[in-house]
DNA sequence: TAAAAAATTTAGATTAGTCTAAAAATGAAA
DNA sequence: TTTCATTTTTAGACTAATCTAAATTTTTTA
């Protein structure tokens, strides 16, 4: 098996991967909090393993066998996000960090029991799609609310960002998954949006709208 | 905090000291399966975190500190153990690996909430006591199987020894938690003994005896 | 109570993961 | 296309936890 550290690693290949084909070592050392000289050590030793394609200032992509390690990693963590939230009554804000650490118990039985104990959710808190235990999932098809035209509706099906503030403000004025908007206005000086929810109007800034995913 | 090590080690000592009042290296040693100068070294590590009393050559008492860190891990434990077997259908002999990994995932809010979510249950699937959040349990009055007299009764309550070995032979031959057993005869030979388990004979051998707890 | 046996500790290495500082490779700009 | 800035890697060191082998202390026993 691997270490509690290779896993983070892998993950963080993954996530980073979204954005762009090949992920570069500052940018694994960035999103690890953790230096430049450290991650070409794991990156050689992930290498080895075969659970990455790596050349030496190249970047690096995950391999088939390091893909179904990180998805297993994002399987275990967001179904635990779900499970925190749906039965244990933890906010969307609070389980990030718990799932941080559940994500790496090893048993794939458990994994598999608490996602049927479920009843196999297919998207966690955030809106985040949970990978099957064979690692397939299915995306919405997600907008950001600064993408939408005036008078155009959606439902509010996830967010881009994740830290405790961000979620903390969307809770505390009601924007949270599967309510429906409308865009009424768009100011265009600095790009606020005025939103319909629920008969009442809400005007939120040009970075709530980019972080915030809609489903049309 | 402490790391994953020393909490096994705490727990270690937490476990021996119920057995003899002061430990020994070598017991520590042989109970987590390391060498007796590894244990030499942590003992050192703990002790410099006064979570422990030590001596040179002296042996080992858990402080007041270190129990309190070891009641803790006991108490995610069994509380963890509880859930996979009610709430995941997990077997009482399928339980304690994963609940090894499980006992060291950090939040207290998680512990405090998983115990609210069962109810608060005061015993785990193997008959242990589960420490309240303040560290305090009631434990029943165990005796052994052995220890009983002919024609004495007592209610299965516990085991002292926990391998799955162990536990799928009680399972087979339904001596499980809560069951009502009656002492027929004991062989002075070889001090097997012939239960009455619900109208019907049974012939357990002085070991599983040995190892069987009851209540009365 | 002295010698032998057992238990424990110390000394010195090893591995995983990390770091800083310096060297090397890459890529951008003049 | 040479120079400069940036990125990445290497070199060497550190910490936590472990090990083996040797030394020391305690306990047993004769």
């Amino acid at each position: 098996m691997n270490t509690f550290t290779e896993e983070n690693y892998l993950k963080a290949i993954y996530h980073l991967s979204t954005q762009s084909e090949s992920v570069s070592t500052n940018q694994i050392a960035a999103s690890l909090h953790t230096k430049a000289a450290s991650v070409t050590d794991m990156l050689k030793k992930l290498a080895d393993k075969e659970l990455i394609n790596y050349a030496r200032y190249q970047g690096v992509t995950l391999s088939v066998k390091g893909e179904k390690v990180a998805l297993s990693i994002v399987r275990k963590h967001r179904l635990w996000e779900y499970f925190l939230v749906e039965k244990l009554n933890f906010k969307w804000d609070e389980v990030h960090e718990v799932a941080e650490e559940l994500e790496h118990i090893s048993s794939y039985e458990l994994v598999d029991r608490l996602d049927e104990f479920m009843g196999h959710p297919k998207f966690d808190p955030h809106g985040d799609p949970i990978p099957d235990k064979n690692g397939h999932f299915k995306a919405h098809e997600l907008k950001p609310v600064s993408a939408l035209l005036v008078n155009t509706v959606g439902i509010i099906s996830g967010v881009r960002e994740h830290s405790p503030a961000f979620l903390q403000h969307l809770e505390k004025i009601k924007l949270v998954i599967g309510k429906k908007i409308k865009v009424c206005d768009i100011n265009s000086y600095d790009h606020s949006i005025t939103l319909l929810l629920e008969d009442e109007l809400l005007y939120i800034s040009r970075d709530v709208a980019n972080n915030l995913l809609i489903t049309i």
